[in-house]
DNA sequence: GCGACAG
DNA sequence: ATCTTGTCGC
């Protein structure tokens, strides 16, 4: 199910990436969740956290924890292998699936247009959205610095993603859809999840749980 | 060959 | 990601 090599995993993410649908979804989307990892035993095994929180009033409502190992180092292009099989183990714990993923990463600003938000979606069939700290690959203008400020970030001539500021005076997210989302669509919903800290609430409750195993934030 | 390089 | 004190600024 998993690779073990890196030419293994790229094969892969070029036959899945083929399924990767970029359209704006329906919403109201109901609600939202969460997803990041961390790591434990030297880095070979990932510990994920999953927080559902209700739209959108971003009040948690569900969560979830699961282990698994990383079958390949940190390697730049292929982050999802190493925290997915987790992520989607605290997935399946969930009652209920959330309407929206947004992941700690990228989605289809990736090499390979597949990054860990655009597999996690393909995977689950849920609408997903990949919201990083930092940049992969693309180039962009200088973001407006006030709340909402947004550029469009271009790789290879194809508009790829968005770099939004969701706080004036701090260094902006690199927002990509991953699937069933489109890339305006991704933006405003990470900007309807982001209340007064740079990332969005979703990511910080998941990021607090996988880390701390704590969901008390406030 | 020389840099860049999510978490 | 992870190892870690103090420090600057609102």
């Amino acid at each position: 199910m998993w690779p073990t090599t890196a030419e293994a995993a790229i094969a892969i993410q070029q036959e899945l990436r083929s399924q990767v649908i970029i359209a704006p979804t329906q919403t109201p989307l109901r609600s939202v969740a969460g997803v990041d990892a961390g790591f434990e035993d030297d880095g070979r095994v990932a510990r994920a956290a999953v927080v559902v929180l209700r739209l959108p009033d971003l009040t948690p409502i569900a969560y979830a924890v699961a282990r698994q190992p990383a079958p390949l180092p940190y390697i730049p292009g292929l982050l999802s292998f190493r925290e997915a099989p987790a992520i989607l183990a605290a997935l399946e714990q969930l009652a209920t699936p959330p309407d929206l993923l947004i992941c700690d990463g990228q989605g289809i600003a990736h090499p390979r247009r597949f990054g860990i938000a655009s597999h996690l979606g393909v995977v689950t069939g849920i609408s997903s959205i990949g919201c990083a700290k930092t940049l992969l690959i693309g180039e962009h203008d200088a973001v407006p610095d006030v709340r909402g400020g947004r550029v469009l970030l271009v790789d290879r001539g194809e508009p790829v993603g968005m770099v939004l500021r969701t706080r004036s005076g701090t260094k902006p997210v690199f927002v990509s859809p991953g699937h069933l989302v489109s890339i305006e669509q991704a933006a405003d919903l990470v900007l309807a999840c982001t209340t007064r800290y740079r990332l969005p609430e979703t990511t910080r409750y998941a990021h607090n749980l996988a880390s701390h195993g704590k969901l008390p934030l406030k």
